[in-house]
Parts: structure tokens; C-alpha cells; sequence
DNA sequence: TAGATTGTTAATCGATTAACAATC
DNA sequence: TAGATTGTTAATCGATTAACAATC
């Protein structure tokens, strides 16, 4: 069999740079069905039963048409007149993103945002878990915070390992980020969710994220500026 | 003329799809510009001098060939062998993005978050004041928060006028992030950020940005995972 | 049936990347 | 000079969009 045979063979979805079952999915799908499920996850909340591609257009500023072309990639998931069922399509996204489980994080952090993180269910909605919360300050230490008791930086390594942890979500002050940062790398964290503005330098195993609400409100001012 | 000669005559940049300096940049570009801008506000607090396209790349994820490309659209703004002056390069992006004034901004919620963004420079940082910090509670209306003091929501539209505030940004739990964002809409603002997890309604002329580190953290574990 | 919305095609546009001459 | 990094080209890949038949 040549090359151009098997090319020419090959399903749509790979044929189009979509992926198959078992291949990695392209930066900019993933992102998408990301946004995706975090709004059928609200609707779901909100009791919603069916949604179209239309309306998590409008949520998600991603052009509906998109939408319709990334979901047909793996599966026919819509009923024509009618739309998604909301809790079928969360967990076909949750399969297709192998995120359908439990993942525990560590926050660092007992201030005002390390507060308001633990204390809403912004993380827990989508299956991360805040097991335990950090402090460098021995105040704060010992203090309850939701349902988690404020433990000392010192034990980070220790809880990492026996709690599987590879999410860390950092929420202090700048000027102690990248200290906090170099910790939780040490301790083994792979994902670092960073809430300070601090550019953050980590080895390249390791992947930052970081929060900029800024940015967002920049680039949407422009757009009602002009 | 012809059609056809106009379009070969026209400047590298327009061929390409990018903009004059009068017209209206593209979503990716101005998304795009608005990262770099962060990064470089940051390095140049950290007292760096000079930054190069690998550097940018390495903390905000975009390839370093398409950030050359970005920014000499709109100018030669390097310098070969030694990359770009942080602060000239600043400026030159806050003229592109018509942002290099200063824009007020009401935050809705004095809660732990509301603290937490009233009092960080995650906003200051780019422009941004917080001219004022509004609350439902009485039991908060009067109590000081960073150099603000809270206010009735009552107040709202009131402020919004006499401040020309466009954006709005809403740290308050979800049930009450509907209500509050009519608010916002009725008091004349056009963006809105939304630090909870609700999905907003709101007319066509106002734009809603949603905050989720959830989504970030997702779209991570897919690609530590796969 | 009539209306709505999916799934899919085809055409176009913008993003990505490697490569490298120019030049600091 | 030697090394580094920009600015730019050209080729490819993925995203976007309009359009519409299929079908619920």
C-alpha cells in the first residue's frame, strides 16, 4: 500500500488535523473544549437540559459553527432541531479530555484570595480538589479555612507526595512568588496556576499559567475603543 | 488604476491581514499585543532593560518567530543581536492598543476577592484605577478597603456617570451575579468582568469577560496527562 | 408538516514554523 | 570579529465562515 493510499483512506476528522481516539489533540481544541464544558457545567447547574451550538457560541465568544465542527470530530453528540443534551455532552468532554476524574491541588496562600479560592467553587465544579491550603505565616497556620486547616509551607513536600498533587495554585504576594514558586516545584508540582503578576521562572518540565484579568479587560477595551 | 495594482502596492503589513495604524487590528493580533504588554510591564518593574522574542515567548506561550512578526508590522522596534528596549517597547504597544490612558473601573463585592483585587496591582498596573468598590451589605457600606471606602449599590449609576466608567468588574457569588450584572448594564457599563462562575445575560452591546482558572488548569492536565 | 439546528463541505483567512540574510 | 537576535520570506497548517442538505 502506498502513502498517498493511506493518506487518501484516513478518516475526515484525521484528514482534517483532527485527532483520533488515541492521538493528542491540537492546542487549540483542547482550549476550546475546555471552554466548552466549563459553560455546560454551569448550565448543567442552572438546570438547563439542552443547549445549541448558538447559545455556547454566545457564552463563549467561539464562532458556533466552530463549535458544531469540533464536537463532530468524535462523535454525533447533537439531535438536528434541537441541540446538545447538556449532561451527555460534559461527559463526552470530560472523555475526550481524560480529565473525567478527581485531581487534587495545593493552594498557596491563607490571604484574602487564597480565602475567596478555597471558599468558591470555581476549582471544584471541575473536578479539582483544594486538599490542603499553605502559609509561610505561622499566624495563619492552624486556622480553618473552609473545610481545610491553614498547614505550614514546611509540609508541602510531604503532602505533594502522598496526595498525588500535581496542581499548584499560587495566590500570594508578588514579591513572594517566586520563592513559593521554586517550592512547589521542589515539592514535585508539575501545573502552577500563578494569581501574582510575577513572571515566574521554572524548569521547562514544569508549565506556569498565569491569571491576567488585565489583559482581558486591554484587549476588550480596545475593541469598544475603536 | 487598477484594482490589481492598488492591492500589489499596498505596504507588506495590509497584504498580510495585519493593519495600518488606522484601522482596526485583528482579534489574535490585539490579544496577542495585550500579553506582550503584561509580560513587559512586568520586566520592566524587575528593572529589566531589554528583552528578547525568545524571552517574550517563554512567558507567554507564543512562538517567538510570530511575535517578531507581530511587532514589525507596526515598526522596527529591535534591535538586531540584542532584542527590544522594555520601555520604549511599552509605549509603542500601549499607542497601538489606544490604551495608554487611564480607565476607571467599579468593582462590585467587597468580599474576600474584592479585597484581594482592590488591593493588588493586578489592574493599577495596566491603567486601570478602581475608582470605587460598591457592596449590598450595609454592614460593609462605609468600611475602608485599600484608599476606597464601600459604597451602596445604590450609588452605582450615579458614580458611573460622573466617572465615565466603562467597565465593571463583579466579584460577588453566583446568585447574585445576574442581579448585579443588570446593574452594571442599567448603570451604562460596557464591559464586564465576571470573577464568578454565572453565565451572564446581557445585551448585545455589552461584553462579558468570564475568569477561569478552571479552564486554564483543564486544558494543562490534558497535555501533562497525554 | 414547519421550524430549528446539526453535521459537513468548500473557500478563505490568519497562525505557525523553519530558515536565513541583515545587522547590531 | 564573532555571536546573537531581529526582520522577513515562503511554505504549511489550523481556524473561520457561509452555505446548505439532512433530519429531528
Amino acid at each position: 500500500m502506498s502513502y498517498g493510499e493511506a493518506t487518501t483512506s484516513a478518516p475526515q476528522a484525521e484528514r482534517d488535523g483532527r485527532v483520533s481516539s488515541n492521538e493528542r489533540l491540537s492546542l487549540g481544541v483542547a482550549a476550546r473544549l475546555s471552554r466548552y464544558l466549563q459553560v455546560l457545567t454551569q448550565a448543567k447547574k442552572m438546570g438547563k437540559e439542552t443547549i445549541s451550538s448558538q447559545e455556547l457560541s454566545d457564552y463563549t465568544h467561539v464562532n458556533s459553527t466552530q463549535i458544531r465542527r469540533d464536537l463532530s470530530g468524535f462523535g454525533k453528540f447533537g439531535k438536528r432541531g434541537v441541540g446538545y443534551n447538556v449532561e451527555a455532552l460534559v461527559s463526552q468532554i470530560r472523555k475526550i479530555l481524560r480529565t473525567a476524574g478527581q485531581h487534587n491541588i495545593a493552594l498557596i496562600g491563607a490571604g484574602h484570595l487564597g480565602k475567596a479560592i478555597a471558599s468558591s467553587e470555581i476549582f471544584a465544579d471541575h473536578g479539582f480538589r483544594v486538599v490542603s491550603i499553605f502559609d509561610v505565616d505561622d499566624a495563619k497556620v492552624g486556622t480553618p479555612i473552609g473545610n481545610q486547616v491553614v498547614r505550614h509551607i514546611s509540609d508541602l513536600r510531604q503532602v505533594v507526595e502522598d496526595e498525588d498533587i500535581v496542581v499548584g495554585v499560587l495566590a500570594v504576594p508578588n514579591q513572594a512568588a517566586q520563592g513559593l514558586a521554586d517550592e512547589l516545584v521542589e515539592a514535585g508540582v508539575k501545573i502552577i496556576f500563578n494569581y501574582s503578576e510575577s513572571l515566574l521562572d521554572v524548569p521547562p518540565e514544569v508549565t506556569v499559567h498565569t491569571s491576567s484579568p488585565a489583559v482581558d479587560l486591554l484587549y476588550a477595551l480596545y475593541f469598544y475603543l475603536t
